[in-house]
DNA sequence: ATACCCGTTGGAGTAAACTCCAAGTCAAAT
DNA sequence: ATTTGACTTGGAGTTTACTCCAACGGGTAT
């Protein structure tokens, strides 16, 4: 809004200073086509524009949520063809893979504790001379 | 205790059927010092005994902590040492190391649920028409 | 004897998301 | 003039945990 180049241009290490990504991964995420190829400078180097750095921000954005890359590409196709719904179902596709991933964490994490529990009753002596080798469950 | 063949043996297809590991994965394991190195029976096949199953059984649920191989490794290891201290505080990091996880998916699913309802909110209109471009948090 | 099936090996390939490297270009600073 | 520093590229390497493959051996069924 105020005080902010909207016309300045950006190296590949501006970019990777705002946005947290390195010039490699910003390489790479072209490469992907993740992010649109910027203009060119004098020498070959990428500049990029504020446009594009707002767009890359996005996409850090998206990869908060740890949403696959693959995902994140869909949804930026879906983002580019204006397609808000399909932008909301990928969304919410994704955060019903990450309550089931919660919820298999959590019960390997049960399984974790009654394994403990189990074991302090090993070490308190219940089957501790037993012929139990390998088979605390 | 009754009825269970102690003294039976198993190929590696058998093994592979008890545990649910694929005769590849046995191998690999096998491979990288996670399971001992069964006998050979005439022509050089792996021949398992009832006590080879039941230290692969064990791996399997220490697997299914979703433990890394390699902390499978140690834990087997100290278990062989006999030092259920070291056995148990391995488990308890490991528990650590799961909540951790844990608690990072669930950071990631409040932002997306948070992206949700922004979403929403650009649907219901307050946003829909303003350059927001590439700005949804 | 021939096919068939199960096993063997070393090594390559897979997935995801980077990360690193060598070799090269180019301009500014000394 | 030369060193320094930032950038470029294609391609290889990393991690984890397998999975697949070709080429081979050997016993069983017909």
């Amino acid at each position: 809004m105020y005080g902010v180049d909207k016309d300045r241009t950006y190296n590949i290490a501006d970019i990777a200073e705002q946005t947290g990504l390195s010039p490699d991964t910003l390489r790479y995420y072209e490469k992907i086509g993740l992010i649109k190829p910027p203009e060119r400078g004098y020498s070959g180097q990428r500049k990029y524009s504020s446009a594009d750095l707002g767009k890359i921000v996005f996409v850090t954005h998206l990869r908060n949520t740890r949403m696959p890359l693959k995902k994140v590409q869909d949804y930026i196709d879906a983002y580019n063809e204006q397609d808000e719904e399909q932008c909301y179902s990928l969304l919410d596709e994704h955060r019903q893979s990450v309550e089931a991933e919660i919820a298999e964490w959590s019960a390997t994490l049960d399984l974790i504790k009654y394994k403990l529990e189990h074991f302090q009753e090993v070490k308190d002596g219940k089957l501790s001379k037993g012929e139990d080798q390998y088979e605390h469950e």
